[in-house]
DNA sequence: TTTTATTTTTAGGGAACCCTAATTTAGGGA
DNA sequence: TCCCTAAATTAGGGTTCCCTAAAAATAAAA
């Protein structure tokens, strides 16, 4: 029965494309979808016979198709791909929306879920909310964040790259010429007290537990 | 002979790689293109005789092949798209680079010129300088830059509006925490080095780079 | 209920991509 | 020069995805 294969991307848009015609129960008829996707009838039948055999699709000759559970996840993740993508193109790049929607729905069925992800975070869009639209996926990588942390919470004798100088005055001149700057290495080497002993690429020095609280490093 | 119709992606990976695998004027060997392609020889044969008919390839019958000017400027445009999309996604999104590489070759194909042009923007690339790539694409649609850039790009002394900050995490609270925040205004004080000076409606900071490129800002 | 119109399916065909197996060619060594 | 090997091509086969035309089934009208 179901091959586990990835889909066709002609396979994908006829899913996508029912899951859209598909109002209440009711089964999504061959004439529509053949209007629909822009084919002959005759291919839509050929191709819902071919979805109905790996199980997308429960088809009936002469009565038309519906998604099965496992249809209608691929259908969610596809339509939750399209709207990330189209969302990007038009609000972050600016791409006129015609053009966006056609673009989205070429790259939705390449779209791997980690891009996806980083998409949706770069549009504030919680992606734990529709999570359950890709339980048909194993979802194992659970990646680690990259780290970053004031300066106050670094180990004792860890290296780290400053990233972040928060504020921006005489202090911190006096930092920079130290090799303090956003892009250097450091290593702490002791924090005893209140008092935080570090050592950049040309000098070592020691920092008052305030202005260490506002450098911000990366492991 | 040449029909105007878009190139398959199968078609437009043995371009492709036909450029990545001519070194100099020499022609590129039916055996080499199917170790790369990871096809069988045969089928290296049954495409680059499709190339040859269309005009991309100059098909010689046992002497291989080599790229037609035609030819190259779609390697060309391939490859730049295939650049933009893989800094993309490993710059912008923090795509770890072998998936990037897999998902750019996928996209490269589908990507607009549109959607290029605007995806060099937000890294920064002038794409004038490549702009004989695109000699074969009829190039009329002058249009209005997006002004949106990575603060990498904007001028020292201009002010301009934050409009994304690429990642979310402990880097971009803190970053909120100084005034750095989706909405608000900030001045371009300084850049020097590696090393960018911001002022905030509420106070001044000194970001790396890499940071920096995570904020999208809009003059 | 029978006929008719519409919808759907099957039959048959073509192109693109892929394969394996058999054949042909090129080019170097005897 | 002749032969042999490695490389390349042709031959033949399979799948997907598309088509048109003919046949079959359904649904609606008489």
């Amino acid at each position: 029965m179901a091959s586990m294969d990835a889909l066709s991307e002609s396979a994908e848009m006829m899913i996508k494309n029912i899951h859209a015609l598909s109002s209440d129960g009711q089964r999504v008829r061959t004439s529509d979808l053949a209007v629909k996707t822009e084919l002959q009838p005759a291919t839509v039948t050929e191709m819902i016979q071919r979805l109905g055999e790996i199980g997308l699709v429960d088809y009936q000759a002469y009565h038309g198709v519906y998604l099965t559970k496992q249809g209608q996840r691929v259908a969610n993740v596809i339509d939750h791909r399209f709207n990330i993508l189209q969302r990007f193109l038009t609000e972050i790049l600016g791409v006129e929306k015609d053009e966006a929607a056609e673009v989205a729905c070429r790259m939705e069925h390449i779209l791997t879920r980690d891009v996806e992800t980083r998409l949706s975070n770069l549009l504030g869009v919680d992606m734990e909310d529709d999570s359950n639209l890709f339980c048909h996926e194993v979802n194992v990588n659970v990646e680690p964040e990259p780290d970053f942390l004031p300066l106050t919470n670094l180990k004792e004798g860890k290296t780290a790259k400053v990233r972040i100088i928060l504020e921006n005055n005489e202090m911190t001149k006096t930092l920079e010429q130290a090799g303090l700057s956003p892009g250097n290495t450091i290593l702490l080497k002791k924090s005893k007290g209140s008092s935080y002993d570090i050592e950049t690429e040309s000098t070592t020095l020691s920092l008052d537990e305030d202005i260490a609280a506002k450098i911000i490093v990366q492991n």
